[in-house]
DNA sequence: CCATTTAGTTTACGCGCGTAAATTATTTGT
DNA sequence: ACAAATAATTTACGCGCGTAAACTAAATGG
């Protein structure tokens, strides 16, 4: 704890009396060394607090502990959420988790796996941009780390893809609203950044086709990823043209709902499925928000924490050599009903 | 962009026909270099596709171009947004941002900056954990690193102290709530994470003194960074007690008030200023979401702009040389007029 | 065209650490 | 107590790069 200042495990190493090999040895895993000197170093450490330098320890190791942890936009609460969750199992699997953003910009996307590189980690958990992403680079980069694809597939690059169920997201919250009232129309932008949305809309589509309904897909203008402006005011746009068939809007996201509520608020639309309520919303993601909207939003939610545990369990094992084929893993949603719809 | 692997300065020198010290030259600063010889080096690295490995170069070099960004948690919103701001600036700048998060934790915020010392920056934006921090251990680190504070002050530490003015903020907004309504209720959390909180309160106190009216602060209780779960519970239980002493709340901070407004939906309370409303309702920070709640939350935004501008701007000065004593800035917030209040 | 400046090259070392091989010290089992 | 097994040390090298010094080649300028 105390104030001498060791440079080096070279300098750290000769003020504990212990060579700097067998420091460097238990550094890299204190059980390795012997009782005495594991005692001598942590009585060295609480002496002079040295810490290794964690970017010229990963510069020699063959095997580094270090997992990169890539989204496509840290400031939306659903990829914050889940890189922390990821960032936690990291650690406590004894990995060191590195976040990195790529604020919706292929440009900076392929920035962020360039950087990566240097980090020589011993493996990634990626969620591309997706349309945007530039595919040749991600893929050449899975070619040189194992890298595992969570959230939103493109192709079938890296170790493997773990995310959601989006046919059973929609065809299941779809098939809810179906029998719970009118059947929903489906709400969504012209232009998603995200694959997953077209699998959202199919399903949406095939879902009613069952249900012998007609679907209504409303799709707004908006690029970005500025969703909630995008519903809202694709939203105002609709609601004064009349654009939506039922008293159900089926939401291709929770942020676009939550741009969709602002909106019937502003209109003085009452939502919600009680008496009064003229219209029903709905989402789909289960956002960290959703709980706060006014009327709370019914969703189906990722399960966030079987998605992480599953994308983080298979990148471990894939680390530790367990060579499995290239699978797709897709979770179901669980349906969140509130009082929205 | 082809493939030949290059694993090494040396490798693309020999492929190039330069010198290794010149290409670590033209990488350091491309214009350090004669024209010619900056027009082979590229033309090499149209062919070779190769990237310094950016953890070795700031191994060695005097000063690096690195900067640390910290914030106590990103999957609030608020500290994403500015975080991304200050990575723009950065970038803009022509430094190398890399982002921590905390997690709310004052452990892992030791952690943090134990790695950031390993990483050589040249500088760091930090905004602490608050109360909760280990005072010691940031102290101790900025007097290693030009660490730039901001948000969230604790003590005197580091080059200078960049955030809001909250007193300003919470003047300016009771002063607009007395002006057009009832005077506010305060409505707090008991123990707050973040020191400025009790700024605000303080300056909620006084401002209403000064108009001659009666305080009334309401402090709900509740642990954590759950602040609109706090919000929720702790303004359903304040709503059945009849605790709010007039019909306007104006909320320590917009998280809060996002919770409190579903609990007044939820207990049917319309809030805003039309004729049919109960009740008022304003925020503090103008939180990206403010303006989609229901009603659209009146609010005193962060000048997030002229807070990281000037942060940066302070940290760059800094790294450049310009030696300046320690100062504090506190920057006005902007009243956000909506529906709310 | 030659002397001077400027840019490039060579050489050599350092950063903070991992790691392998050979050697020596210590701990076991009996 | 002694041989065998285990752990620690010494030595030496490598990672991918920065950087300084001494030297050589190329661009200036009059």
């Amino acid at each position: 704890m105390a104030g001498n200042k060791i440079r080096n495990m070279e300098e750290f190493a000769s003020v504990s009396g212990i060579s700097r090999p067998t420091v460097s040895k238990y550094f890299n895993d204190p059980g390795s060394v012997r009782d005495t000197t594991r005692t001598r170093i942590e009585a060295a450490l609480e002496l002079h607090d040295y810490r290794p330098n964690i970017y010229a320890m990963n510069q020699n190791r063959k095997l580094t502990k270090n997992v990169g942890i890539v989204v496509p936009l840290l400031s939306d609460p659903y990829f914050a959420e889940i890189a922390r969750n990821l960032e936690q199992r990291c650690l406590a699997a004894g990995y060191r988790p590195t976040l990195f953003s790529s604020h919706g910009d292929p440009a900076l996307e392929v920035e962020v796996l360039d950087t990566l590189r240097s980090l020589k980690p011993a493996g990634v958990l990626l969620a591309p941009l997706g349309r945007a992403s530039d595919g040749k680079a991600l893929e050449k980069f899975c070619e040189d780390v194992p890298t595992l694809i969570f959230d939103s597939s493109v192709d079938q690059i890296g170790l493997a893809f773990v995310g959601s169920d989006n046919f059973q997201f929609t065809t299941h919250i779809t098939d809810y609203l179906c029998r719970t009232g009118e059947p929903p129309c489906f709400f969504e932008m012209k232009t998603p950044a995200n694959p997953d949305a077209h699998r959202r809309r199919q399903s949406y589509l095939r879902a009613m086709e069952a249900f012998g309904h007609t679907p209504d897909v409303i799709s707004v203008e908006g690029e970005g990823w500025g969703f909630e402006e995008i519903g809202l005011l694709g939203g105002h746009d609709a609601l004064k043209r009349g654009r939506f068939s039922t008293n159900t809007i089926l939401c291709s996201n929770d942020r676009l709902a939550i741009g969709l509520l602002t909106a019937c608020y502003e209109q003085g639309i009452r939502v919600g499925r009680g008496e009064a309520c003229l219209i029903r919303v709905a989402g789909q993601d289960g956002h960290p928000y959703s709980r706060y909207t006014c009327p709370p939003l019914t969703t189906i939610s990722h399960n966030y924490d079987a998605v992480s545990q599953t994308a983080a369990e298979a990148l471990f094992a894939a680390i530790d050599g367990q060579i499995a084929a290239w699978k797709s893993t897709r979770l179901e949603g669980k349906l969140i009903l509130r009082d929205s719809a």
